[in-house]
DNA sequence: GATGGACTTGAAGAAGTTTTCAATTGGCTA
DNA sequence: TAGCCAATTGAAAACTTCTTCAAGTCCATC
């Protein structure tokens, strides 16, 4: 009996759940990188860099390969970079939709009932 | 100075992250449904499923309206919908990566190096 | 206005995740 | 092979999220 799909999605969403797991997926979207790089595009100290890198490898979404002294990261599937344009579309619908929201109130200030 | 996109995106996925509510925005997909419905599709209590809701509405992911005595949910994007494709997408990718991995183990075995 | 059904809330303990730091591995070069 | 740099690991403490249960709100109907 496999894990239910959406338990699978669950654990996959969970996944992506941390900034810096994200900005390394940002960061690989376009090609391989070695440790090294990523560490210069994110604020944040080695070791805990190499915890959610471990985090993404265990999950699959990650694979590494060491070159010499140097570790380089690609991602495995080229579909998470279609998934990281599908959320990026959703928070900014709903950013626009929190703005119109907002000039709804505005208006209903100047329009208020009563 | 807004919250970095890296940073909403990763509070996001976070949501998205438990099995009960990615159930919800499946069943959501096709129209907006009343909590009953809701609870009919999905294995667990009502207090628990209220409690992953707020967390849906609370990231604005869903939006609720009374109608009567029933509440009637709704998602706030279409956009969800595809990106929960794109993230089937992946999925069924890495499992058939990982069944090749597999195949790969199994013919190592009869063709063992020595 | 009391009762019942549908749903939500608050709060507390259990479970899981994140951060941090010291220790470790692997490879390169003196 | 000693020393160094790059990256990883293990483990403990701090923090967050999840589950559960009792209590609460809101509406409809009696």
């Amino acid at each position: 009996m496999p894990v239910p799909l959406y338990q699978a999605k669950a654990d996959f969403f969970r996944t992506l759940g941390h900034p810096v797991r994200v900005r390394v997926l940002e960061l690989l979207q376009h090609g391989p990188l070695p440790v090294r790089d990523l560490l210069a595009g994110i604020d944040v100290e080695a070791s805990n860099l190499s915890q959610q890198l471990a985090v993404l490898r265990r999950a699959g979404i990650v694979t590494s390969t060491r070159e010499g002294s140097t570790v380089v990261y690609a991602l495995s599937s080229n579909d998470v970079a279609d998934l990281l344009r599908a959320a990026r579309r959703i928070l900014t619908d709903m950013i626009a939709g929190q703005g119109e929201l907002l000039a709804e109130l505005r208006e209903a200030e100047h329009t208020r009932p009563g």
